[in-house]
DNA sequence: TTGTACGCGTTATCAC
DNA sequence: GTGATAACGCGTACAA
């Protein structure tokens, strides 16, 4: 295992300069064909490969993009994530990715170590958009960046979705269906969907004529206390007949409670954003559906054009919309899920 | 936006040389208490962070490692390429993703761009074990390799699962629960999991004592064959009470079979490798779950150990257990799923 | 069409 | 304890 053939080795091998070498990978037109097969030649002799670092340090490019995720287990984070990669690669970017575990510490250091490895943009989903020190970092940033579905206090890039629409819809659906009670159930976090969420429920309550005060909307920790807090909202009086229910973990949550209370089959539940193979095996429990693969296309593609200068000016905002898909509750298994 | 502060311009304000910039970010116990307080001033003041692009042409060492996976959406991906990051950040390194997207000539293209882009070691989840291209790439690498559970034909450091002790356990599980009919549905893919749990389920059904003219081993494509290859195995005469199914994405496929044919409820079905909030959510039909966390962090550590010189000599095998969880079917809500 | 010369930001080496 | 200097691999003026 010696050293690595470098374009020197090459020049040599091919009794070239090294600028001809340099010329044959990166323009090729301007050398004479005879030449840059020589070149080519020796370059499949020898295995040669260009130094990312070095054409790093020469160009202050990296063809790299770092993104940020709050926990890649979780199914949006991964299939944007990999939308996202598919592109950048087709435009000969590399994704550094790094994973936060809903730290906003974390995120801030993340952040640096991102920019001290001379990535050429972020793709960044926060954990908390609220966060003082995180917003500093992300100021500071001299690079381009895209914000995924995080409303800050600043302009940036941004890949939205619309959240109120198919909350509306579905809202309205079971009011019509004849449910009286419903309830919404939201991780504890500081991000634009919850929010947005949470206010269109308020609104599309109030719009189906549905009694506010035996509306529910409660946020919970999908592990630590998510389980007992639902437990509380099915055991109260006023107990709902239908829960929305936001991501995969706090439907698992919602799952559990349901059947430890014996209650699976009285109330309905509806998923939100939850993972696709689940929303395939119960279709009868999807409300409210994304594009994940759309918006990590449409986040790379903004990334990609800022750097490609095809882009400039004023921040960027870009709004994709969710799906309502409700099955009717007639054609339900609903009282056959669980014990 | 000016150009970012090199090594020179903190020399410069802190009235040191280069060198003692560079030692007191790499070896500050050198430097005189004083000399390193003026110094780290003078970086905070400008902001520097080191170039790892600089670091990385001299020091030959990118502090970064590829990991290539076949499909990010595919839960075991994503969970064990979040705890190979947070393993490997905690080491100082970090993380360039590419997704092969089941594609093998992706996959040996990705392998060469990885290494173009300096990564010191590369941790690989193969889509195809037999294809011969990509195990002509990775034979060539010169940096060091973590596969995950994949069987190649030379000596690799590998981080296995053991699958099979997990499926005897559940067949003879269902033997003695009066299932005389059994089904092993595989996606169809050359890699080591499935093979061994093929090869596993056979020698399980024979140690049972069932019929083996009556058990079946199908291969279905996950997305496309899939649901009809199902569709085929079930309206078969001797059609099997009890269905394992290996991964999220054949078990919505055989949830949609089953609700097409009116036989939810009249055949057990089992899950393999299920993303866990679906477990969480139908706890009564997971079969084999095994702990990615632990698989992910066990190969960064493998790739770290090889890095830093802890770990030297041959290939060195890990291999990790699964476990067998099933419920009892009596306590299960069986003829309840679905519709 | 091709080559010479230089510098990108950092660290290893060796001298002081 | 600190500094001068060279070298890592490559791309780019500029010259030929």
């Amino acid at each position: 295992m010696s050293r690595r053939p470098t374009i020197r080795d090459v020049a040599r091998e091919a009794a070239v300069s090294t600028v001809t070498v340099s010329r044959v990978a990166n323009a090729p037109e301007l050398v004479k064909p005879a030449t840059r097969e020589r070149v080519e030649a020796a370059m499949r002799r020898l295995g040669y490969l260009p130094n990312a670092a070095a054409q790093s340090m020469r160009t202050n490019v990296s063809r790299t993009i770092g993104f940020l995720v709050p926990d890649l287990t979780n199914y949006p984070n991964a299939a944007v994530a990999k939308a996202a990669e598919a592109t950048l690669a087709a435009a000969g970017y590399a994704m550094l990715l790094t994973d936060s575990d809903h730290d906003a510490a974390r995120e801030a250091r993340f952040l640096r170590l991102l920019r001290s490895r001379q990535v050429d943009g972020i793709l960044l989903y926060l954990s908390d958009e609220d966060d003082p020190a995180v917003q500093a970092t992300i100021e500071d940033l001299d690079i381009p960046l895209v914000v995924l579905d995080r409303s800050l206090p600043f302009g940036v890039d941004t890949v939205f979705s619309e959240h109120r629409a198919a909350m509306r819809q579905t809202v309205l659906h079971l009011a019509a269906e004849g449910h009286r009670e419903l309830a919404l159930l939201l991780p504890d976090l500081r991000i634009r969907p919850v929010r947005e969420r949470a206010a269109a429920f308020v609104e599309a309550v109030r719009a189906a004529g549905l009694e506010p005060e035996r509306q529910s909307v409660v946020h919970a920790e999908p592990l630590a206390g998510g389980p007992s807090a639902i437990g509380r909202l099915l055991a109260a009086e006023a107990r709902p007949s239908a829960l929305l229910i936001d991501g995969t973990r706090l439907l698992a949550a919602a799952f559990e409670a349901l059947r430890q209370q014996g209650l699976v089959g009285r109330v309905r539940p509806i998923a939100i954003d939850v993972v696709e193979p689940l929303a395939a095996a119960m279709p009868e429990v999807v409300g409210i559906a994304r594009d994940f693969a759309a918006i990590g296309r449409q986040a790379a593609q903004l990334m990609i054009d800022r750097l490609s200068g095809a882009l400039s000016g004023p921040p960027r905002r870009i709004t994709l919309a969710s799906r309502a898909v409700l099955a009717e509750q007639a054609a339900l298994p609903g009282a056959c899920l669980g014990r």
